[in-house]
DNA sequence: TTGAAAGCGCTAACAA
DNA sequence: TTGTTAGCGCTTTCAA
């Protein structure tokens, strides 16, 4: 950045036109001819020549920037969904400012991501507090909560079934004969959570059971260890053990193999969710059900596109479905049951 | 970021002061009376007035804005890196921006991370042509090439010592009795590739053994399944298998366990690199090498950070220890030469 | 289609 | 310590 800097003046000097039509030859759909522009390209190129995308961000009010939240990315869901959302919107011709959030710094993240004049947000596996989303709101600038919802937010939103999912695992864990069916939380504060737990002690109770027992793994994998620990403590276990994601669901397949020496799903069922790549291999084979995370990408980017252009922030909110996906880490109910639970494509998906 | 605009301008009407009094309020380390200050900070506040970054990096010719280079985030050993990498630069007072990229359009890539005056950039499992390099290193740029070596290249580079890796596995196989020792290799034109190769094919020789067979998986977890099935397509198959990293190596697993029916370490013994954190879950205990990712990170902020704040550009370049990581993947040889391969802390992690 | 001119919001001399 | 004055490199009216 030092003595280079070709400057739009440079390239008008040596082409021998204006600078205005400099610019205009790097702005699409702009009026040049045919001949000034091939003279102008040519002096660019012989220059080296690079437009100042900051400059035109001040002056357009467009930065082309999409600050992406994230809190962590342990867990391979996250950086899968990284990896699409940064290839679509660059392709869309927007870049991904990356923020790892500190669950105390949320606020000061927000602030530095407006001071760099983002025109757009979305906010993965991290929360906000409603008064951030409010000065975003104000701004103008559209956010999409990624996988989470809050209601309360003048945000947009993009997430799964999760109560149908939930239910699907309480419908499937019934149905293959289990009567002692524990949960493993992830945070008690997230949407998910909340709502896949939900749907599943809700169908619990509708097919006249109660959770048997609860733990708290709060999405990490000590966490879920712990917990899983802490379940099969009594006497007796749990003889099947559904956990809010498959990040943790690993966590409690290692205790319950290794340390618990049960085997899986012989003595215990394991259901986890998302379907991560890692639920699929031969480790663990985990039953799981499936967030259509290709889709929840597209839908975010869709929605962040689509108000970026027409420069009017409305709240959108899409649910995607999911679907089970059955591996070997729980016991089958039958075929029959097993046929009505199966979402498009179940076929176990290795 | 339509109306709400609070410009610097702004403030300083209210504060009854001059602008530059508002600008020095927000830039440390400038002289400002606590009187000027603390009323400028008000009328700030009351506001809510945020600087504008780009506005800065300007005049300033700092973006504060740091390229981050990724070619695929489905191998863990990245995700951990960035996650790492940001909140560190985070701390520095850069942030992330993020590029995927594709075997194509390096070029372009490139190009846009100098439109965006990036003060620096790391490449992380991402090639970049010679050209490219030269370019950033005539605008002065540091870069630094994470986990990848290209001596001819104006680059700085931080890698953890890969062929002293290769050749730990190599005594590590031989000791334990092996003699039917294969090599399933990743990208063949990754320096880590060619190192952990050149490491454990030299020491092999050093210990009076030739590859038995050798595989190519170029680092997708497909490519290394179908290497695997090919290595073990003839009568009789390898009694050991060194795999160019982590993410390959557990394809490699399911492929032995299930497809093949053996048993690890019983029949086969398995070897990956990198050590990331499925490699120490249960379903796996993969025997490895640990890259040091931590201190390589460390380092990588270390080279960038200083060189940014000189403003010198100099050609750094980090070799990291990396040492055996024993789990129960191989086959272990007797106690003595297991304590001579043994690096700091080789206990066993989980 | 083109050029001149006026800024976008800020920092950095320079005087005062 | 302060205010004034130039710009940073670009886009965008406005006339020509």
């Amino acid at each position: 950045m030092a003595k280079d800097t070709v400057t739009s003046e440079d390239v008008a000097k040596l082409a021998n036109v204006s600078q205005s039509a400099v610019s205009r030859t790097f702005t699409p759909g702009a009026s040049v001819s045919e001949t000034t522009r091939e003279r102008v390209l040519a002096a660019a190129r012989e220059l080296g020549y690079r437009p100042n995308v900051l400059a035109r961000a001040m002056i357009s009010g467009r930065s082309q920037l999409i600050a992406v939240l994230v809190a962590y990315l342990d867990n391979q869901f996250y950086p899968i969904v990284l990896e699409q959302l940064s290839r679509s919107l660059q392709q869309h011709g927007y870049q991904v400012l990356l923020f790892m959030t500190d669950p105390g710094n949320q606020d000061q993240m927000v602030q530095k991501m407006l001071q760099y004049q983002v025109d757009g947000i979305v906010m993965a596996s991290a929360t906000m507090s409603s008064t951030l989303a409010r000065e975003c709101a104000q701004t103008g600038i559209p956010v999409v909560l990624f996988n989470r919802y809050v209601p309360a937010l003048p945000a947009s939103s993009v997430t799964s079934d999760n109560l149908t999912g939930g239910q699907l695992v309480a419908r499937l864990l019934v149905k293959a004969g289990h009567r002692r069916i524990a949960f493993i939380a992830g945070a008690e504060n997230s949407s998910t959570n909340r709502d896949r737990e939900a749907g599943f002690t809700a169908e619990l109770a509708a097919l006249g059971q109660r959770l048997w027992r609860r733990g708290i793994g709060g999405y990490t994998f000590e966490g879920a260890a712990q917990a899983a620990r802490d379940l099969f403590a009594g006497d007796v276990g749990p003889d099947a053990v559904f956990v809010a994601n498959d990040h943790m669901a690993f966590a409690a397949a290692d205790v319950i193999r290794d340390e618990l020496g049960l085997r899986i799903p012989q003595d215990v069922s394991l259901v986890g969710y998302d379907d991560v790549p890692e639920a699929g291999w031969g480790g663990y084979k985990l039953t799981t059900v499936k967030q259509p995370g290709e889709q929840m990408i597209e839908e975010t980017v869709r929605i962040l596109v689509e108000q970026l252009e027409s420069r009017k922030v409305v709240k959108h909110e899409a649910i995607l479905p999911s679907h089970l996906v059955i591996r070997s880490s729980a016991r089958l109910p039958d075929a029959e049951t097993l046929a009505s639970l199966a979402g498009p494509g179940t076929a176990g998906t290795s």
